[in-house]
DNA sequence: CGAATATCGCTAGGTAGCGAACGAATTATG
DNA sequence: CATAATTCGTTCGCTACCTAGCGATATTCG
């Protein structure tokens, strides 16, 4: 979505665009010695941090579609990195926990919270907090014209 | 990418991600009718009001990396809406068209400008200057950081 | 209780993005 | 001029997002 206006002059739609992309690009090439992307990531932080986590919660947690999480699970399981128990409660509910090989990969990764420090950082608090509000609004309406169709 | 923080409250990187996201998904939404992407719809709008265009510029405007190019073109080649041509200067380059049916469907479709309008609109004018400084200095940021590795 | 409904995770198929590597063509350089 | 370096577009393989639809399980409700 780059949203850039006829004029050709700039949108917050296309820096959205761009600071999204340059952010996961970051992240991305942070991650590639260790085979790893950074929704991958995202997944090894939540079960580091939070511990062993129903599928269906760490898709609300990261909001994925269930699809998506599915897909991204499977990567990690066949890298051996989590494994999935069927909970006991619901039959249908996955158990997500690191595995051992998933736990020591997860000491060795880089801290990646310098990314948004380095992109953020510094930057005076009243602008970051309008800026958030400006992007909470707009996404707000956003969904309320996707739900509506 | 998204960025938040470890005690969960929203951070500029997690908004900036949904609301990129919240738009792509309107523009898919709206587009779906007429079997397009986002990222199609930009290439028939350039060819549209730019005319025709070499392949390595449009990726230059549209800011995207020449196999991301190259398989949306494909596509819309095989859709039948895109003509690719070798153009004459220089034997590497194909100069895209767009082909009477391309033409014929870019007029039956919506104009989708009605999505930033209805994101952005409204927002107060200092406002959203902030926001675009806020997200073009985190860009830079991060591309510089990205371009040193 | 039994039937309709909802939810969980998976698969299939699609778009959009990236890097790496390659052939062909062009440009720069020794 | 000949060779080296670059550029253009393609292909390959990958991540990450989506919708639609399926089977299995839970839940709700008549």
């Amino acid at each position: 979505m780059d949203q850039r206006s006829d004029a050709g002059h700039p949108t917050v739609g296309a820096w959205t665009k761009r600071c999204y992309l340059a952010g996961r690009a970051l992240m991305d090439s942070t991650l590639r010695p260790y085979d790893l992307g950074s929704t991958q990531w995202y997944v090894l932080w939540h079960l580091a941090h939070v511990g062993p986590t129903v599928q269906r919660d760490l898709g609300r947690a990261l909001e994925l579609e269930r699809a998506t999480l599915s897909g991204i699970v499977a990567t990690l399981v066949r890298k051996g990195l989590v494994r999935q128990t069927s909970s006991g409660d619901d039959q249908r509910q996955r158990l997500l926990t690191l595995t051992a090989a998933g736990e020591t990969l997860w000491r060795e990764l880089p801290d990646l919270s310098f990314i948004h420090d380095a992109a953020f950082g510094g930057i005076d608090e009243a602008e970051l907090a309008t800026t958030i509000r400006v992007l909470q609004t707009a996404t707000g309406r956003l969904n309320n014209l996707l739900r509506k169709e």
